[in-house]
DNA sequence: CATGAATGAGGTTTCATTCAT
DNA sequence: GATGAATGAAACCTCATTCAT
């Protein structure tokens, strides 16, 4: 019966990987860096994570998994379905701004063709916060009915993490959060001009 | 002293680097696989490139140097800014769905945090086209103006190749270039229902 | 913090590298064919001898160590100058003889300017038994006083290494050990006639 | 028919041969080098010497004939055979210490076990020098009858070869030609003690 | 003929991963 | 359970040698 790691070691590991990772390219990190800063042995790292791919995607889905609990928890109590829409992009860009090695790894690290073939690359539960949220708007007719949901829910993804990914590239000058507006507004009402909308 | 490789050595190697890395991650291919397939010499390689990032990230600015080309074909005679910007989305997607190798390497294989930090990930030609269609339609008052000309492009950039991205992963069973129409609505209208919008 | 290698892999390398070197040119003979007929893996070889020279060198040391350890050895217990000297050529004639490939790769395969310039080649132990014999002899009054000790120790070693290494490359007819006379009558009495000797 | 190449190429090789594997050990000097040094092209060098061995052995070799040149030369009107033995030294040794270059190439940089398996390694010529001075002291009843011939010349060799070796090794400080007459007196007397030698 | 671009073998280094202790 | 020595694959780099021009 195999246990997972002591608290202990899933810490040490937790916060050595999320580090080194940050600060290089995902093949020019070696397990030994790891393993020193950790201080943990090679070989216990491979025998509870199995390899450096599966090690860093753990990691990976973890930090997000914290992303998805504070999304949940900030959209405790808001109706609007507009709002949540909102909150949602602003959940994720002030996590983002907070925990910048996770958005380094997240998004410049990881390579994606090898994520994209383990399962943590699915992210299940924080894909469902996205299609409620974006659901419910549906269900209001606030959305435009030619847009199917999951195309929605690509946008939001697409449009924050270029935007963070560009701002770790110019060295996060700005703030990432302060961005939520323009962001939402850019997803809501288009880039499109005034005159040809009513509200703005 | 040192001219270039010759044109047949260039022409094998693009050849043998778009399908290879494409087929499998970066950190996976071999060089002595790529020079094989390539029909190349080992040395003759490392001659020209230096290195195994140098070597695809020069076929990939080359392949994204096809579709500036193309992009700039395509936008020739054509006026309407909006019209522009549509036909913008329409190249990316037909060029992408045409050679899928190349999206593959360019959004799946390419090491980001590494390629951010070669010369041609800045991509000056295709970013002037970009900004140059942008800075048309804000001209001529079409834009939002409280949205800033590099949101545009890079919200362009990240709708685009997330769907791609996702094309590939979800194994290329829809027409990418059908979807233009619609990427083009999400960014210029937004994902806001009709009720909110005069002319729709 | 770095042990050296463990005994099981010194002395399979020892033995690979004397044989295989034995049978080749420095140049020609390649790691991985050593790694292999050692059936040590290839980083480990690196890990502990750093360069193909060095692992060389190292177990040519060993080999000499060898040699030095059998030449105390023999001449415990002798006391007649003279007969220390023959038994010092004739220790190293039987040591060549029956390990021909320590001699091939000693005299015919080491890179001598290499060798030269790494601290093994000084041999310090084995000159320091050399000098202690030769001393003897001077003390004693037995040497011919115009002659320095160090010519005496290169004389030897002159002599007796291009009497081994024709040996080798006359293809090993007849037996080293037998010459140790008259290489030390040459040695000894020089190649003039009987005629200007007394005691001949 | 293929012709020897020009003069000009060999005398421009000869030069950057002997002066660049002076410098450097055997595998670690590059034909690039030599090439570039010389002003020759590859191709030209290969056409005309076949391989890296051969282009040294070849240099060495004709080094090796100016020195028998020079030896004949100077044998010449010499009649007493034990004078004839020594001048054969005081020429080895001479020449040795006026042409550094050789010496560095011919004792510490020519692989040995590659020249010995190359048909200059023989060096007929000058063996037969050596032979035909050792013949006439046996004519002449001057050797120690017990030893053959083929000894007495690997006697010679051996000592001064390795008296130059450790010339170059200790860094030339002492005159290589004056321990013409120590080398001789060891080779002719021994280096046993006067007590035992009338004309001492 | 002469040249140097092209080739591929091999030294060196780093590294993910395995396995004996 | 935990460890790190051992392994072998592959990047990187240099080079002898070949061959098309």
């Amino acid at each position: 019966m195999r246990n997972g790691p002591s608290q202990s070691i899933r810490k040490r590991l937790e916060a050595a990987v999320l580090e080194i990772f940050a600060a290089g390219d995902f093949h020019r990190v070696s397990m030994r860096t790891i393993a020193k800063k950790a201080g943990v042995g090679f070989g216990t790292i491979y025998r509870y994570y199995g390899s450096k791919e599966k090690l860093l995607f753990t990691f990976v889905d973890a930090w997000l998994g914290v992303l998805t609990e504070r999304m949940i928890d900030h959209l405790q109590g808001l109706e609007d379905p507009k709002e949540r829409l909102r909150k949602v992009i602003w959940v994720m860009l002030d996590y983002y701004e907070r925990n910048p090695d996770g958005v380094n790894v997240l998004l410049l690290c990881v390579p994606q063709k090898t994520w994209m073939a383990d399962q943590t690359f699915e992210q299940r539960k924080m894909f469902g916060v996205f299609q409620e949220v974006v659901r419910k708007s549906q269900e209001n007719g606030l959305l435009n009915p030619n847009v199917q949901p999951g195309l929605v829910v690509d946008a939001i993804i697409a449009l924050v993490n270029r935007r963070a990914a560009m701002w770790i590239y110019k060295g996060r000058k700005e703030s990432l959060a302060d961005q939520a507006n323009v962001l939402f507004s850019v997803l809501w009402d288009g880039i499109s001009g005034p005159e040809r909308k009513p509200g703005a």
